[in-house]
DNA sequence: GAGTTTGAAACT
DNA sequence: CAGTTTCAAACTC
């Protein structure tokens, strides 16, 4: 299987020849203006790169972002550009062979070819009875599925692909694309304009590192249990137990930020007992009463609780047949599912279930947080940069035309950055997005934030 | 596969 | 910032 294009382009990469569909480079569209270094060199970008890059550019700052680990879930370390390292990514792995064919104006994949495709999840693995896992579902790395946008033409959050910054490739059967290294500059305008009415909408939502002790680790520590960012979900009648809720479905408890009624989140309630520490329940006791104690009510205070390994069975198990287990990533799996997992997952973006391997990041993202918040935060100017910095001009307007509207969602409030990274190389610069409400202290892994 | 439910994203 | 609409995934059948 083909790694999968990220949404970015290295300068030094850009290339044209399409190459083997199997061997793309990820394309990272964050990293757009960051070289990959060690990857391989085949690029799938022709002079619109080109074009791209120079907006890109600015952001040149070598770091070397390097993707590596192509495969699915393989990523356990990958070295992460300092900016990076708060985007990181992985998510995207897909097969993904994109056609990328260059005469491909601009349009949909409709190939019935990729719909086709999606519909192989071979590997998936054991031939155990799929349960319930559709699309993306994870299924394990291996079948990566995609989107299947009609009307956002992939250039929305909406898109599943575009959301996590990748560009769609053949598993998905969206309609209309225009999420697609063809259109490069379009996808990364837009990109842009997102990103400067929301910093955060292309960051991780959650970034969990799973090493074996670590899993749980992270909610002992002080992450809460959810390092996520953003808002946090909103659930009102799914009582965050199936995927429609981001949290659960990101394999994190709800966090006080979350916002969620009736909250029953298999990896962390929010809300309720208030005494419960979250560390304890790590793995002190694995029985874990409190958990499962139900949402006395909700009262004010919104407390994290944990569920340690017990038995936050998240719907999907149960029925599972245990030998199979779940094949889903570790990452989003429940905690008491199995063990724990072994090698260290990081779940970014957003659903553990896309596989990509690269860090889908954003455009500028690992600078362009920088450029953001630095505006931001020493006042200089507002987001001009960001605009003038990609052609705006270019920017379709995919559905309708789309305001920007420059305020991000909270920066004010929740500067702090996290810096937490999985591994860390910590850089200089500035953590690409600030942790927002939940989880304030976290300057676990060390932030370094250059004083301003 | 069609149809429903759900909550984020987008829009007003 | 709240209320509404739009959207595509998750889920159900
Ligand atoms: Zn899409
Ligand atoms: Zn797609
Ligand atoms: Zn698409
Ligand atoms: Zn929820
Ligand atoms: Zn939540
Ligand atoms: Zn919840």
């Amino acid at each position: 299987p083909g790694a999968c294009q990220s949404q970015s382009v290295s300068n030094d990469q850009i290339c044209n020849a399409v190459e083997e569909p199997s061997d793309h480079i990820p394309i990272d569209q964050s990293a757009l203006s960051q070289n990959m270094r060690g990857m391989r060199r085949r690029c799938l970008f022709n002079e619109k790169a080109g074009a791209v890059n120079k907006a890109a550019k600015k952001t040149s700052d070598r770091h070397s972002a390097n993707t590596t680990t192509p495969r699915c879930k393989t990523n356990s370390d990958k070295i992460v550009p300092q900016a990076a390292q708060s985007s990181i990514n992985q998510a995207s792995n897909f097969p993904c062979a994109v056609s990328s064919s260059t005469s491909e104006p601009n349009i949909v994949n409709e190939d019935s070819s990729q719909a086709i495709v999606v519909a192989n999840a071979d590997e998936s693995g054991q031939g155990s009875p799929k349960k319930k896992r559709h699309k993306f579902d994870d299924g394990d790395g291996t079948s990566c599925k995609r989107c299947s946008c009609k009307k956002s033409k992939c250039l929305k959050l909406y898109c599943e692909c575009f959301h996590a910054g990748v560009f769609c490739s053949e598993p998905c059967s969206c309609q209309g694309c225009l999420n697609k290294p063809s259109n490069m500059e379009i996808v990364l305008s837009t990109r842009e304009q997102i990103e400067s009415r929301n910093p955060l909408a292309f960051a991780p939502k959650v970034i969990r590192t799973s090493e074996p002790g670590q899993e749980l680790g992270e909610y002992s520590n002080k992450t809460p249990a959810s390092a996520r960012h953003k808002r946090g979900c909103n659930c009102k009648k799914s009582s965050c137990l199936k995927k429609y809720c981001e949290c659960y479905q990101g394999g994190v408890g709800c966090s006080i930020s979350c916002r969620c009624e009736g909250c029953k989140n298999a990896f962390g309630r929010r809300e309720g007992l208030g005494p419960l520490s979250i560390e304890e329940a790590k793995q002190g006791n694995e029985e874990n009463s409190a958990c499962v104690k139900e949402e006395k009510k909700e009262d004010d205070n919104n407390q994290l609780v944990i569920c340690p390994a017990a038995n936050p069975v998240p719907a999907e198990n149960v029925l599972t047949t245990p030998s199979a287990m779940d094949v889903r990533p570790l990452a989003s799996r429940p905690p008491s599912s199995s063990k724990r997992p072994r090698s260290t997952t990081k779940v970014l973006g957003h659903p553990s279930r896309l596989c990509n391997s690269q860090a889908p990041l954003k455009t500028d993202t690992l600078l362009s947080p920088f450029e953001n918040y630095a505006e931001i935060m020493f006042g200089v100017g507002t987001s001009d940069s960001l605009k003038g910095g990609l052609s705006p001009q270019t920017s379709v307007k995919v559905v309708s035309p789309n305001k920007k509207r420059v305020s991000p969602p909270r920066i004010g409030t929740g500067l702090s950055p996290i810096c937490k990274s999985g591994r860390k190389l910590i850089l200089k610069s500035i953590p690409s997005f600030p942790s927002l409400g939940g989880d304030v202290n976290n300057a676990d892994t060390k932030t370094t934030l250059p004083a301003p």
